[in-house]
RNA sequence: GUGGGCGUAGCUCAGUUGGUUAGAGCGCCAGGUUGUGGUCCUGGAGGUCGGGGGUUCGAGACCCCUCGUCCACCCCA
């Protein structure tokens, strides 16, 4: 038993896994930098202030948050999520708007792990600010959804939303308050306890004996303005003129508070535990402000690396890349050969490795073969002594001894050929 | 945070009602082949049975505590 094991929450990402995250954060790179968002790196601890305007009922913020005192006696915080942090520095930094930018990289949440839930997790994501256009809701979502698609993804689920505007979010907050109270009886004490927190958490419970006072709540869009509802409306054609398809859910509430208008949400439906929310978001008009900048707009999304690897392990998709090196270099003489060689090699551009420890030709054989490289160059007495070096086709086998002073040529030859 | 299942080699797991030096497959290393991998054969290394305490003549098996993990709730990605 090692003494040291990750931190509860915690693991190491190894290859080939690893390699399988660097290629999904490339896709996503890729998708959305051609839709014009460029890349953004904020820091991982902030200020916990800045975090905190997150809003007050946020569990997420209320009760998950890695905060402590550094040496200067500033309280900061770990980040729970990145949104946060990218309104900072737009209100510190004041781009010019549109300004349309994507992040990777991880967050931080003290919760109890499960298998799709980490302390540590990554997410990717985009924010776009200064724009209240809904075909940029539609926009965002569809960015999104292109991601899922260029992953493999098929049995993803789009459900959307609209929270209305700041007002409307406390006018239908009461309403719901007054509907559940009349029902407190048949709620279950959890729902009780967050309808005095967050009556519109209550909508979010799966709690079977909920359901059907839930199913009974007064909808939304009953209670929201005209031009909340005007923008909703112009999101929705603006799905449809892309056929993107989605569901309608008038209790998507999502958990962080600062979400108003358009909110969405993505969940595999090849996943079936707890984790099928592989991916989120919506328009945050308000957090700009709260945050000390001017008011403006901002829509964004984030999607969880972890659940919706795990989406791709379901639908058996996006499997990590093999990583090879090209060439692998066996040398039974002294190793110092193997070692000029892979130099050479390298600096021509060609990839190589070889075995150290001047192990025996079939132990160098098996790393070799365990490389995955195509060719293996095999240096043993007799080519040292005529200045030859053995090349030999992993895959077939077949080998021809070739001059030392052509080996750039020789091997590139060879890897031309496969 | 609440409730429950599970923790045996690097990995996946077996271990009869508690009974000698704890097993298999895969992986790893070496040899068979004194210059050749992917197949095959043989051998080897590797385990304080998550940790601590207790019951017992005797515990991997039973009890308690603890840690980790998984599941549900919560929350969310």
């Amino acid at each position: 038993m090692p003494e040291f094991k990750t931190s509860p929450g915690t693991r190491d990402i190894l290859s080939p896994q690893s390699g399988r995250w660097r290629a999904f954060q490339d896709v996503f790179a890729r998708t959305v930098e051609a839709a014009g968002y460029s890349y953004i790196i904020p820091p991982m601890f902030e200020d916990l202030d800045v975090f905190l305007r997150l809003g007050e009922t946020t569990e997420v913020v209320t009760k998950e948050m890695y905060d402590f005192h550094d040496k200067g006696g500033r309280h900061v915080a770990l980040r729970p999520e990145q949104t946060a942090g990218v309104c900072r520095a737009y209100v510190e930094h004041q781009p010019v708007t549109p300004w349309k930018v994507w992040y990777a990289g991880p967050n931080f949440r003290y919760e109890k792990p499960q298998q799709g839930r980490y302390r540590q997790f990554d997410q990717v994501g985009v924010e776009a600010l200064g724009a209240d256009d809904p075909l940029l809701d539609a926009e965002v979502i569809a960015l999104a959804a292109k991601f899922y698609v260029d992953l493999g993804l098929k049995k993803v689920h789009l459900s959307v939303n609209t929270l209305g505007d700041a007002g409307d979010r406390e006018k239908y907050s009461q309403i719901l308050l007054k509907y559940f109270s009349a029902h407190e009886r048949d709620l279950t004490s959890d729902s009780r306890a967050t309808l005095a927190r967050n009556p519109l958490r209550v909508l979010d419970s799966k709690r079977e004996p909920d359901q059907k006072i839930i199913s009974g709540a007064p909808a939304i869009r009953e209670s929201i303005s005209a031009s909340a509802n005007q923008h909703f409306d112009d999101v929705l054609r603006a799905l449809d003129a892309l056929n993107i398809s989605y569901e309608l859910n008038n209790r998507l509430v999502r958990g962080l508070d600062y979400y108003r208008r358009t909110t969405f949400e993505f969940t595999s439906t090849a996943l079936d535990a707890a984790h099928t929310a592989i991916g989120g978001g919506g328009r945050y008009d308000g957090l700009v402000e709260a945050l000390g900048g001017k008011a403006t707009p901002g829509i964004g999304f984030a999607l969880g690396l972890d659940r919706t690897l795990l989406a791709c392990d379901a639908e058996n998709t996006f499997a990590a890349p093999k990583t090879a090196v090209q060439i692998f270099v066996v040398d039974t003489v002294d190793g110092r050969h193997a070692h000029e060689l892979c130099h050479l090699l390298r600096q021509n551009g060609v990839s190589a490795d070889r075995a150290y420890d001047l192990r025996s030709i079939k132990a160098q054989m098996k790393s070799a073969d365990r490389s995955a490289a195509s060719v293996a160059l095999i240096i043993g007495s007799d080519e040292v002594e005529n200045s030859t070096i053995m090349l030999r086709k992993m895959g077939s086998g077949e080998q021809y001894s070739i001059a030392r002073k052509d080996v750039i040529g020789e091997v590139l030859q060879a890897l031309n050929v496969k």
